[in-house]
DNA sequence: CAGAATACCTGCGGGC
DNA sequence: TGCCCGCAGGTATTCT
């Protein structure tokens, strides 16, 4: 499930209630995720405080004293709160629990997500240190973009979704920005002059702040039942529409795909 | 080097 | 009802 806003939605759940408290266990149910769990996580943890809890593009970065747990929700990964521990499900994979009894679950069915251990600045991770800016600071601008688009034929739409370039902008938010900007998806990222790349940028965080700002409202619903993040949905204007009339011209939207990827657009106004 | 394809998994909905 | 296929919001790795 998780875009970026719902990893920023998760980060705003759990670092309350975890920040400033310490492992008090880990249960670790099936460690195959897209890498193995570290063998000796439970060792590496027990009795450590957390010290924060940030994100950096879709992973959430946990720092205790001695390293930081990093953690990525792949496709269909999420994180609940519980008061207690609770009977596991069938794809609850792991459990961090604390001194105040608050536990940290780990539920993904499709296994694409990712839970490591680094004892060196997470910034120089392997994973880590290739990413381009968070799009929603002012590093993330149309000239920045424009200098990497150079000689780049890629399309756009595969352009923005390189986390080398910018993190954070999945299928979803990349096909809505390019509708919002009235950019074809297949544009090849060279070609879109410093102007339309400045329609796209500010379309991209008008997206994501919007998405984020929905999930915000979310959060006082964080701890229900499950204490899972209860997914919101912003009202997507292309995405899952193909067949549908464009909500700007009434073209019927197309769907394509782009780097394995669906895609859906509206042939009439994204040139 | 860039760009494209593939791989990792499970679940679900549609067509037959 | 059940089987088979294609597809799913990610991204590192392998290929050409």
């Amino acid at each position: 499930m998780p875009e970026l806003p719902e990893v920023e939605t998760t980060l705003r759940g759990i670092k309350p209630p975890i920040i400033n408290q310490a492992i008090s266990d880990v249960i670790i149910r099936h460690s195959r995720l897209r890498w193995p769990i570290p063998t000796h996580l439970k060792e590496k943890l027990m009795n450590q405080v957390v010290l924060n809890v940030k994100r950096r593009g879709k992973y959430l970065l946990i720092q205790f004293p001695t390293g930081t747990l990093i953690l990525h929700l792949g496709m269909s990964g999420r994180l609940s709160i519980l008061s207690s521990s609770s009977a596991a499900k069938k794809h609850d994979h792991v459990d961090l629990c604390f001194a105040n009894h608050i536990v940290i679950r780990f539920t993904d069915p499709r296994r694409f997500g990712a839970i490591l251990w680094t004892e060196e600045d997470p910034k120089e991770h392997l994973l880590l240190k290739e990413l381009g800016p968070e799009p929603l600071t002012r590093a993330f601008n149309a000239h920045y973009l424009w200098q990497r688009a150079r000689n780049k034929k890629v399309s756009i739409k595969a352009f923005i979704m390189d986390s080398k370039i910018v993190v954070g902008v999945g299928n979803i938010y990349a096909t809505e920005a390019l509708f919002q900007a009235h950019l074809h998806p297949q544009t090849p990222a060279s070609k879109i002059s410093l102007a339309q790349l400045e329609k796209l940028v500010f379309a991209i965080k008008i997206v994501l702040k919007q998405a984020i700002q929905k999930g915000g409202t979310t959060l006082k619903d964080f701890m229900k039942s499950d204490g899972s993040p209860g997914y919101f949905s912003v009202e997507l204007k292309v995405y899952g529409r193909q067949g549908k009339p464009c909500p700007r011209c009434h073209t019927l939207l197309k769907s394509t795909r782009i780097a394995q990827r669906s895609t859906v657009f509206c042939p009439t106004c994204q040139k």
